[in-house]
RNA sequence: GGCGGUAUAGCCAAGUGGUAAGGCAGAGGUCUGCAAAACCUUCAUCACCGGUUCAAAUCCGGUUACCGCCUCCA
């Protein structure tokens, strides 16, 4: 049974779709001002790792996530470049595309933009004026947040507290202009030159949270499955959601809401604000990307991981492990025998295997625990590999168990290594200088080939190699 | 100040009542011409104090430390 940590109650509960075998996925994504760095990368993964298992599950997963294009940040961006904010947007969603495809993240079912959505966005706040849970001030739109009783479910705050926070603001000249300081903008007048668009309030584009509400519900419908993003986003921006959105059509907005751990550096958050960011841009220029996705991909989502040499250098490890084992089992398929007796109950410790792999991320997609079962899975078979006589069957077996349980986190291993002749020639003439005892001669061809990143393995089936 | 989250071996990290999973690193061993890889063995009483219980890392109360949100942020 799975089951998953709602923030909304704050615990976990038992999942069950709308629609029978059917989930409706909206993750928030970024906005597009720069290249994503590593906690947003986080995100991006935890969420694609949610969706692959869901669909490993069975269920049909429609998974939507914005892009945030229009935006102050963007803006701002486009002066200092010299181009149009649409110009910097589409920069940096073409940059998007190929870093999360880097780190093996499936392409969202959709990707609406803000901009190809707009008179579905003044239509969200038209209707939200019509039931005057929104006003017009000098061609702003705000929210009368009081207004929304449950305001503040998601992140269990009271709407007092809020305003007492909200007081410190009260000075500056947009708070002066509102109803209330905890009113929040739907729609923001133009202000000279910058890119707008035209609607009943006059010029002007919409506010950061109502594009989401508007999307979600016109992509997935006026209540989705889950709902996730970072956990910086659940006050104010996923509060602010559930309020536009349930204001709006009269219905629960999501079910579940998945909020994912940050990324930190020296204990720290990983964020814009702070600057202490590393560009997946960059870093997959020096580190495998794959091993950064099995980092992240691993862990349970819900808690902070830190990023620093030592954690990356230890998911190398881990997934090297992994990739041996895969490897050595291929390797004995060169000679096994079609089947033997024992592959029943290997055959049966496999299935043990994935039901256990199952019952693990069943639990709140608990990767850390699944990935636990995949190392026992591994063990298993560098063992079996060992053996005098192994099956094809059982081999065969192993490698595609692992490689499914892989590819939920998102790693794909390499299907089959190629043989290059001039690797098979020096291994033969390494093992006829050994087997003559030169071996000055076979470790000088065991060096020319470490020069060249290749590996030998001397097994007793043999000499194996890889890429090291 | 309000709300929330953490605290388990050198490091990463499971575990929500019955005498501490797993991985990395370390130590010893098997295998090897030597290696490598692999396998075997070994390595903690769970921040602190008090309480409940036959029994607590796990429940309750308190203390301390760190982190996050309350303003744009995955």
């Amino acid at each position: 049974m799975l089951k998953i940590y709602n923030t909304l109650t704050r615990q976990k509960e038992k999942f069950e779709p709308l629609e029978e075998g059917k989930v409706k996925m909206y993750v928030c994504g970024p906005t597009v001002y720069n290249y994503i760095h590593i906690g947003n990368a986080r995100s991006t993964v935890a969420f694609d790792t949610v969706r692959r298992y869901l669909e490993y599950r069975g269920y049909d997963v429609n998974y939507v996530s914005n892009f945030t294009d229009v935006d102050d940040k963007i803006i701002r961006t486009a002066k200092e470049l010299d181009l149009t904010a649409p110009e910097v947007a589409q920069r940096f969603i073409d940059a998007y595309y190929e870093d999360t495809a880097a780190l093996g993240v499936e392409k969202a079912t959709s990707n609406p933009r803000v901009m190809d959505n707009m008179p579905d966005i003044i239509e969200f706040v038209k209707a939200l004026i019509e039931k005057e849970y929104a006003y017009e001030i000098k061609g702003d739109v705000y929210f009368r947040t009081r207004k929304f009783k449950e305001y503040g479910k998601l992140s269990d705050m009271s709407i007092d507290d809020l305003e007492v926070g909200a007081s410190n603001r009260l000075d500056d000249e947009e708070n002066r202009k509102k109803e209330d300081p905890l009113d929040f903008a739907l729609w923001k007048a133009a202000k000279t030159e910058e890119i707008n668009w035209d609607s009943p309030w006059g010029k002007g584009r919409p506010g950061w949270h109502i594009e989401c509400s508007v999307m979600a519900t016109k992509y997935l419908g006026d209540t989705i499955d889950i709902h996730a993003g970072g956990q910086d986003l659940a006050f104010p921006h996923h509060e602010n959601e559930i309020a536009q959105s349930e204001a709006k059509t009269g219905h629960p907005f999501a079910k579940y809401w998945m909020h994912n751990g940050f990324v930190t550096m020296d204990n720290e958050k990983m964020s814009k604000s702070l600057g202490n960011f590393v560009l997946v841009h960059d870093i997959i220029k020096q580190v495998d990307p794959q091993i950064l996705r099995f980092f992240m991909a691993t862990t349970q989502y819900r808690r902070p991981i830190s990023y620093s040499m030592a954690t990356i250098e230890e998911a190398e490890n881990n997934l090297t492990k992994l990739r041996h084992a895969y490897e050595n089992v291929g390797y004995r398929l060169k000679d096994a025998v079609e089947s033997i007796g024992t592959d029943t109950e290997k055959l049966a410790q496999l299935e043990r295997f994935k039901q256990d792999f199952i019952r693990e991320m069943d639990d709140d997609f608990n990767a850390a625990n699944g990935i636990t079962i995949v190392y026992e899975l591994a063990k298993t078979m560098n063992i079996y590999s060992e053996q005098a006589e192994v099956s094809k069957t059982v081999l065969d077996a192993m490698k595609n168990l692992m490689s499914e349980l892989m590819q939920i986190f998102g790693i794909a291993f390499e299907e089959e290594t190629l043989l290059d002749k001039k690797i098979e020639q020096l291994i033969v003439e390494r093992n006829e200088a050994r087997a003559a005892k030169n071996f000055q001669r076979s470790d000088e061809i065991r060096d020319l080939l470490k020069a060249e990143g290749i590996v030998l393995d001397d097994t007793p089936q043999g000499t194996r190699w890889r890429r090291g």
